[in-house]
DNA sequence: TTACTCATGTAACAAGTTACATGATTTA
DNA sequence: TAAATCATGTAACTTGTTACATGAGTAA
């Protein structure tokens, strides 16, 4: 079983082409909805993993450098499709920062209440401004990613807007 | 600075009182809204770092058992605030694996994609009942938690329809 | 008395993180 | 030629996972 991070190595992969590992980190990293770091000592023992299992296949590019191109083979693109039509991994609510501290401002008094519900409400806003940017420069693959994002990010507003209302 | 992890089991102990670090793995099971499995090899490790840390006390039961009632210390309460009220930690997007896989599922073509998009529909719709029969249950604290798990499948749930809509 | 639950904990392993080492190519 | 970028990789560490070991109390 694919872990997240490879399968999400083999989509980078598959949707984009032949990519060096360098190219695949700097997307994870630049990427605002993919929340991978892109850490060099994730991305290549991950791959080297998937070449051994015959999932990626790498071939020198010959530029001077030790550059890679990889690509996804046939078995990895099964193993891909196995990791991605898995309706009870795709469905599962994940670990969510936001929701695991709700529980907690429930419990702040008014003032205080208000001024950390104000401030994540700032930082909700700010990433969504970021993320309706990014939205503008991607492909259509890319954008569906950060529409679920910015959806998320709106219904955590809503919960917001009606606990503050709920108080008056 | 703590981890999610560590988060959640003071958020834990805050919110019900004394509990012995078996009662709180269970409460992590058994909740369909907190995703840690509760795991001995994780929790009892981080209870005892944050023992250390001076942010949660011990006291035994002397019921015969090993039996050691844990709970919150005012330090411990100042760190889980701290963790609690990090607005860029609370309002990331998370590791969303509906979302890591959503670009590939537009990538599917017709017939093949109406079975995978059904049948994550199908499952996200099962796992929205479990979490409405568990709301009814819980305190208003947890069901905070459980209305943001909601309100994410709901939204989860909507792009899903609306992209099943976009082509007819 | 057998099985289940409560209770704590460790060992082996998996898979991320940061920080570092190394070196080629390109650009200022 | 100095600095930035491209490119690969390892080492030490952190913190999860499952599986196991141990033992007391409780209910069949």
């Amino acid at each position: 079983m694919l872990t997240e991070l490879e399968g999400s190595v083999l989509s980078e992969l598959h949707h984009r082409g032949r990519q060096t590992a360098f190219q695949v980190r700097r997307s994870f990293s630049t990427s605002p909805s993919i929340e991978w770091r892109g850490s060099a000592g994730a991305v290549y023992p991950a791959i080297k993993r998937m070449e051994r299992d015959g999932l990626i296949a790498a071939e020198a590019k010959g530029d001077g450098r030790a550059t890679r191109l990889l690509s996804v083979t046939a078995e990895g693109l099964e193993a891909m499709m196995q990791w991605a039509c898995d309706p009870g991994r795709a469905s599962s609510v994940g670990i969510d920062p936001f929701r695991m501290r709700a529980g907690i401002w429930m419990q702040l008094e008014g003032a205080r209440r208000a001024e950390v519900l104000t401030a994540v409400r700032q930082e909700l806003l700010e990433g969504m401004e970021r993320l309706a940017g990014w939205s503008r420069h991607g492909d259509s693959i890319e954008r569906a990613s950060v529409d679920l994002s910015l959806r998320l990010q709106r219904a955590r507003l809503d919960w917001l807007d009606e606990v503050a209302q709920g108080e008056g």
